[in-house]
RNA sequence: GGCGACAUAGCCAAGUGGUAAGGCAGAGGUCUGCAAAACCUUCAUCCCCGGUUCAAAUCCGGGUGUCGCCUCCA
């Protein structure tokens, strides 16, 4: 598979490693709130890109942290009038429930800050030790110019950035690009840890190069995140990690564009944002996933409602497919014929086409076009077969699980298996529209249908019998 | 000022040298008691100007426009 690596700004083969494992580290959030549809995208994208690697036989380690200590988490307490831990331990429980109606898979570990503090200030005393950081006021600061590489993800030219650089005269920095590893504690309703430079917290950038070679090692396959993190939060992780451990930090660097609104970024700081806890009270948790895979993971993708409901019509086609057949697996014909059995081998070309697409640096959009075709196959297939002789359950079963399988690997139709039962009282009324359609009685019928659409129903009568849907 | 991305039909969106995928919406038709779904048909020459080439949406140069990073941010 090819991996767009911001590093080479290049498309490059991905090769592991380790053969057939891969390692992933991806950013993730802070959480002092619900999060938005924008921190939902490297979520789901990377997610996917995880659901891939494993679908094509690798052993995967996925890493995305919590940062659970931060000053707006801090902040957040203090409005609340509880403490850090209360926020964070809230909206990590919050992350949970957002993530799954997404689909997302949790990690293989889920680090938190607080509970890697130890490891940081180790971390932290490495850098000192080899002259890369110093101590200041109980602060302690990363030498930035002590890393001749510094700049090279983000292609930033040393002596730029120190001409465009704030400067900060409260802070004690040597140097105007070094930034902090340890921040000391300036009031004591803060929260905070012993270290060798007094009671502190760590720095944003310190605890992913630290959390990382934790749980993954010096040197990692792919490290993810937005955009808006290359610089300088990813910048600052290589030149930690990279002075630290003395190898390379990450082989492969993935960054997701944005969210827009109105074709402006979506974020926290200018207030366009949309949370997910509140876009899913309008559309289910796939609607979402499926509408944040339907354009390149690089690209911007702007929100609106009317690009929801688009995204949410699409997906519907998707899921009538494998509704109606659902519906031929339990009522279809016994046998299936020689003709099914043609369709079905030639559907293999629509997974290689899933394939080749997924292969070309996650491009999921083509990989959906992929699975249109394949329905559409279906669909003609199921038209064909009504003609003369009718569907085979056989056919449908072996179509829906191709359907399935390339889906899945999307994480775009929720596979719970078994459709929700059909209660008594419905099958029941179902019975009675049947004997009423059957006596021509078509008010009669169509008021049953009335009355099973206001209870959440909706029928479609097909060659095979009447199909219950529940909605 | 430095660095970077993008510009394809009414809308969304693939396609990076060989004559425009896919979806949504629309129009016409088939099927159906009706409905729903589905099926068939239909719907673009790729921001502008130059250049390279037998051939460019695709490469090069120059414009125009939109957006982003350089400050917390996915």
């Amino acid at each position: 598979m090819k991996i767009y690596n911001t590093l080479s700004r290049k498309k490059e083969e991905f090769v592991p490693l380790k053969e057939g494992h891969a390692k992933i580290y991806v950013c993730g959030p802070t959480v002092y709130n619900f999060f938005h549809i924008g921190n939902a995208r490297p979520f789901v994208v990377f997610d996917t890109l995880r659901r891939y690697l494993e679908y094509r036989g690798y052993k995967v380690d996925f890493i995305q942290n919590f940062t659970d200590v931060d000053d707006k988490i801090i902040n957040k307490a203090r409005e609340e009038g509880i403490t850090a831990g209360e926020v964070s331990k809230k909206y990590i429980d919050e992350y949970f429930k957002d993530a799954a109606a997404l689909n997302i898979k949790k990690a293989t570990v889920h680090p938190k800050v607080t509970d890697n503090i130890g490891k940081i200030v180790e971390f932290i005393s490495v850098l000192i030790e080899k002259g890369h950081a110093y101590e200041s006021g109980g602060d302690v600061y990363f030498a930035t110019r002590s890393f001749p590489e510094y700049g090279k993800l983000s292609r930033q030219n040393i002596e730029d950035l120190e001409s465009g650089a704030r400067v900060d005269l409260s802070e004690q920095k040597k140097d105007p690009l070094d930034f902090a590893l340890w921040k000391a504690r300036k009031s004591d309703d803060e929260i905070a840890w012993e270290s060798p430079w007094g009671m502190g917290r760590p720095g944003w950038h310190i605890e992913c190069s630290a959390m990382s070679r934790d749980n993954l090692g010096p040197t990692i396959d792919i490290h993810a995140g937005g955009q808006d993190l290359i610089f300088p939060h990813h910048e600052n992780e290589i030149a930690q990690s990279e002075c630290c451990n003395g190898a390379p930090f990450a082989n492969y660097w993935m960054h997701n564009g944005y969210i827009t609104i109105d074709h402006e970024k979506m974020s926290k700081s200018k207030g366009n944002f949309f949370m997910v806890r509140d876009i899913l009270k309008d559309y289910d948790g796939d609607v979402v996933r499926f509408f944040l895979l339907l354009g390149h993971y690089r690209n911007p993708i702007d929100f609106s409602d009317k690009l929801m409901e688009q995204a949410q019509n699409a997906l519907t086609r998707i899921k009538n497919c494998r509704l109606d057949l659902e519906h031929i697996v339990a009522n279809g014909a016994p046998a299936i014929s020689d003709l099914e059995a043609k369709k079905l081998e030639s559907f293999s070309a629509h997974r290689a086409n899933f394939i080749k697409a997924m292969d070309d640096d996650l491009n999921t959009a083509d990989a959906i076009a992929a699975i249109f075709e394949l329905v559409s196959d279906i669909n003609t297939a199921l038209k064909q077969a009504d003609a003369g002789n009718p569907a085979s359950s056989k056919f449908a079963e072996k179509a829906r699980d191709m359907l399935l399988e390339l889906t899945g690997v999307l994480g775009i139709m929720k596979n719970d298996g078994e459709a929700d039962l059909i209660p008594a009282e419905i099958e029941e009324l179902v019975e009675e529209r049947q004997e009423a359609r059957k006596n021509k009685d078509f008010s009669k019928a169509d008021e049953i249908r009335d009355i099973l659409k206001a209870k959440g129903y909706s029928l479609k009568d097909t060659p095979q019998g009447v199909q219950v849907i529940k909605e």
